[in-house]
RNA sequence: GGGCGCGUAGCUCAGCGGUAGAGCAUCGCCUUCACACGGCGGGGGUCACAGGUUCAAUCCCUGUCGCGCCCA
């Protein structure tokens, strides 16, 4: 017997492990059936489950386990990225605690030490993500630092190389001071800050007095300016571009070019241009043929190196040992002692408070400095090409189709991927250099010694490269990587592409851009048919969750108070197309009431001796109740077929639950006591077979989205041996012949009972008080109905006797129309009459107001003559019964007197 | 500045040419033999605003206002 209530505590690790033990999980690669693919979007493997991981992967779990129940061979590849960045972070924190450095270790020690992390604590995520319930074929697992998929990344690498689809070129790219490395300009946020707008005084070169005002917020980055630029339109500077201007400071000389990039209107309409620190001066300086002098180092400190050879001492306006003595400052203490330098010399014309969009690390923080270095670069606009014509061809959809646009823009507007970073820990980049800077890529050292000695012609030392590549290079290898490629292995053949990506939209450019480049370009087709954008989960309040804020969600908590199936259910019901998902305990806590709902439901037939019976033909069924809610449950499942085909787990999940809920807990479990309480009769055994069924259909149903208690409902009910629901097939909706009369018979029954329960709360019966229900103007086959459910009708109307009115109407009764059929319930002395009265009179008002609008509508010639026939048509049968129930209620008003 | 999305019951949202819905909250009644994480019933909405198309607009089009996100 079940118990009294559902323990998901006790219930969910043996679940999840006899499903694990017993291979419930795995692909099937040797079988028939056709393949159903997802990849798992990698978590970084110093994640711990957030709120976000929850709705993805809750997500993906009930599509694997729909198709599973479907028959299909699903292939669910889990597996962490090496996060090259946030690891090298971890570890290096570690050795802080330690006060050992991570240079002090040496490369190689420093990288068996983030071994050794991943070994201990690295996948915390991954024994988490079994919390939730996730069918992850676990012996599948990967991670991109894997010797097999470190093969692919070099394969890529060099044949990538090879094809001039990789350079080594010195260009401006992000520079995060904190971690000395390059980083993607996806990486980068830009933050509102509040500064200052300092105007510095230019002299022009051989012209006293004449100077130009620049206007800049970082003042600091002069040591650097290599010219003026002032907007070819601008009148006021137009007779000053090709002369030149002594630069404070520093005393260099330096050009007045014509540019666009400067806004006239912006600050004095002259900037001063540092291409080796600024995206956009970098541009001027490439237009104009400047020299790009770097003066601020892989900490953003103050270096001199590229400037001292141009140091002049000229008075009141540059002192080389003023310069020197910035030297090793931080950026901000340069900027401290330029800017008072500058005053010192009055050159500082004017200090505006300003706000301006500054740009930071992502991870970790700190301000972005644009630094001019050699790095690697992967031609990300000849990779997207083909990924967009995907897209646009239908080879690969989106859900919702509007992200395609999203994707559009950012891929049609493609920079030059940097791929180099300055880490220890990731792939190191499979490229050797020779004395002279030669390079030599290969697979292996030995490759590039061999290259070496063909270019040389002598046994010729080589040394390696330093930097790691991005791990989203990694990442983006992932559909094909894990399944064995660059071995042409039959899981490859099999899997290749999946079916559908399921991620957030602030993954698009990662994840989906990436994979979909590198897929089309080694596999020669899309990495999956379909890819699925869900929301981004927020509070109750709708605020982004955040450490800082500390409204975030730990999911493990809310598996600890509520159950696992209580929060996947949550996070399937709130997932609407295209919308957030407001996430909060609360929510949490009311649909654990499903949960509980759903048990109890089973509990009570399991106490009624309800058993799955063999071979139960539902098309077989002869009772009305059987075959009643047989044909519901065929609509459900149709309903929930639909709604998962098409992405709509909100839909999904209210179609099950209103199923669950509605039909067959509040009608058919209350139909059905009677027959149940009968004993061993044959209708009795016919509708515990019946219910039996519709029961297994719930369960299997319910089980992508609520694995545990639906899987423990089904070994104690015997439909299977315990753990056997996973790999139950998903039913077929079953719809039974003459259901729609049976649904009409049925459907008159609840709308009997519910006319009297409203009547009697209306006019203050006391539940304790029966009554009788006297049928007047009833046809026959009315009459035939109530006779037939008077059993059910008593109970759940609370009715002693169900008869037809004969005589004259009695003294101070209750009515209801129904129908055709008036009811009367006789309570003298009982209920007050004014109150009935007034409740005739709204029913009747708005009956009236009803039947008018629609005759008003019928009056309109055009609609009659425009609108469809059977729209008209319908119109007028709703006039009819409106009309009619308003003369009912008139006439229950008059009798009433 | 460009793009996308959203304004429907107190809250969260569904509906998207012809009867305005759900869950929660609220109010009333009920410890009725599965379930008070429950049952029954009720109240509550000029579907942001203004035009237009249409026989008919919450739904389609245009504009306005408000909110959110992405890109620059």
């Amino acid at each position: 017997m079940l118990d009294k209530s559902f323990s998901p505590d006790t219930t969910e690790s043996r679940l999840y492990e006899l499903w694990e033990r017993s291979g419930a999980f795995a692909a099937r690669p040797d079988s028939n059936a056709e393949p159903f693919a997802i990849m798992i979007p990698p978590p970084n493997v110093t994640g711990t489950l957030h709120a976000g991981h929850a709705l993805t992967m809750t997500l993906q779990d009930i599509l694997v386990r729909w198709r599973r129940m479907q028959g299909r061979d699903a292939l669910w590849q889990p597996g962490t990225d090496h996060a090259g960045i946030a690891t090298q972070m971890v570890v290096e924190r570690q050795l802080d605690g330690e006060g050992v450095r991570r240079e002090a270790l040496g490369r190689d020690g420093f990288i068996e030490r983030v071994w050794a992390w991943k070994k201990q604590s690295g996948g915390v995520i991954t024994q988490q993500l079994r919390r939730l319930g996730a069918s992850l074929d676990w012996p599948r697992e990967r991670f991109t630092m894997d010797e097999g998929l470190s093969e692919a990344v070099r394969e890529v690498f060099v044949r990538l190389y090879r094809e001039g689809l990789i350079v080594r070129a010195k260009r401006l790219v992000n520079w995060d001071p904190m971690f000395r490395s390059a980083i993607s300009d996806l990486e980068v946020e830009s933050r509102e800050v509040r500064g200052h707008l300092w105007h510095i005084r230019y002299p022009v070169e051989g012209e006293d007095g004449l100077s130009v005002v620049v206007a800049t917020t970082r003042p600091e980055t002069m040591l650097g300016d290599t010219a003026v630029a002032v907007n070819p339109g601008d009148e006021r500077y137009a007779a000053l571009v090709g002369r030149f201007v002594v630069l404070p400071l520093t005393g260099r000389r330096i050009p007045i070019v014509a540019d666009s990039y400067s806004d006239p209107e912006k600050g004095t309409g002259a900037v001063k241009i540092t291409p080796a620190h600024d995206f956009n001066d970098f541009g001027v300086g490439e237009r104009h043929g400047l020299p790009m002098p770097s003066i601020l180092d892989a900490d953003a400190k103050v270096v001199l190196d590229e400037i001292e050879a141009e140091l002049r001492a000229i008075p009141g306006l540059a002192d080389p040992d003023f310069v020197r003595g910035l030297a090793g400052q931080s950026r901000e203490a340069a900027r401290k002692s330029i800017v008072a330098e500058l005053e010192r010399l009055e050159l500082l014309v004017a200090v505006e408070a300003h706000t301006h969009q500054v740009p930071h690390a992502e991870r970790g923080g700190a301000v972005i400095e644009p630094r001019l270095t050699v790095q690697w670069y992967c031609d990300a606009a000849k990779l997207a090409g083909p990924a967009i014509e995907a897209v646009e061809t239908g080879r690969v959809q989106f859900v919702p189709k509007q992200w395609e646009n999203t994707f559009f823009a950012w891929m049609r507007d493609i920079q030059p991927w940097c791929i180099s970073r300055q880490l220890w820990w990731g792939h190191r980049i499979p490229a050797w250099y020779g004395p002279d800077g030669q390079v030599f890529v290969a697979h292996d050292e030995a490759g590039a010694l061999e290259q070496a000695r063909a270019h040389y012609g002598a046994e010729t030392a080589l040394s390696r490269d330093e930097d790691v590549l991005d791990t989203w290079f990694s990442s983006g290898l992932w559909p094909f990587s894990t399944l064995g490629w660059p071995t042409q292995t039959a899981d490859l053949a099999r899997y290749y592409p999946g079916d559908v990506l399921v991620t957030g939209f602030d993954i698009i450019f990662f994840w989906v851009a990436r994979m979909m480049m590198m897929g089309l370009h080694f596999m020669g087709d899309v990495p999956f048919r379909q890819v699925f954008i869900h929301g981004l989960v927020r509070d109750e309040r709708g605020q982004k969750m955040s450490k800082s804020k500390g409204n975030g969600l730990d999911p493990l908590e809310l598996i600890d108070s509520y159950g696992a199936d209580a929060l996947r259910f949550t996070v399937c019901a709130l997932t609407g197309l295209g919308r957030d998902v407001k996430l909060g305990a609360k929510r949490v806590e009311e649909y654990r009431s499903f949960v509980t709902k759903l048990w109890n439901a089973a509990r009570f037939l399991e106490m009624n001796g309800v058993r799955p019976v063999d071979g139960f033909d539902p098309h077989a069924a002869r009772g009305q109740l059987a075959r009643w809610i047989i044909d519901e449950a065929g609509i459900a499942v149709a309903e929930a077929t639909a709604a998962l085909e098409a992405y709509r787990f909100d839909e999904y999940a209210a179609a099950t639950y209103r199923f669950t809920w509605n039909r067959f807990c509040d009608w058919f479990l209350e139909f059905a006591k009677p027959v149940f309480l009968a004993g061993d009769t044959p209708e009795a055994n016919e509708l515990r077979a019946a219910a039996a069924y519709v029961l297994g259909v719930i369960l299997r149903l319910l089980n992508p989205v609520m694995p545990f208690v639906t899987e423990t409902i089904w070994a104690e009910f015997g439909y299977g041996a315990e753990g056997s629901l996973i790999r139950a097939p998903w039913p077929e909706p079953v719809r039974l012949a003459e259901a729609e009369t049976i649904g009409a018979e049925l459907d008159w029954v609840i709308r009997f009972i519910g006319e009297i329960r409203a009547v009697r709360a209306e006019v203050n019966v006391p539940p304790s008080r029966v009554t009788p229900v006297l049928l007047r103007d009833a046809s026959d086959a009315t009459v035939a109905r109530a006779r037939h459910w008077s059993e059910a009708i008593s109970r759940m109307a609370r009715v002693s006797e169900v008869s037809v009115l004969a005589g004259e109407m009695p003294q101070g009764a209750a009515q209801a129309v129904v129908d055709e059929a008036t009811l009367i319930l006789p309570l003298a002395g009982i209920i007050d009459l004014d109150v009935e009265r007034a409740r005739l009179r709204k029913e009747h008002a708005r009956a009236l107001d009803e039947a008018a609008k629609v005759e008003r509508k019928l009056g309109n010639a055009d609609f009659v003559a425009r609108a469809k026939p059977e729209v008209v048509e319908e119109n007028r049968e709703r006039l009819r019964a409106f009309g009619e129930e308003a003369q009912r209620l008139q006439a229950a008003l008059q009798r009433l007197g």
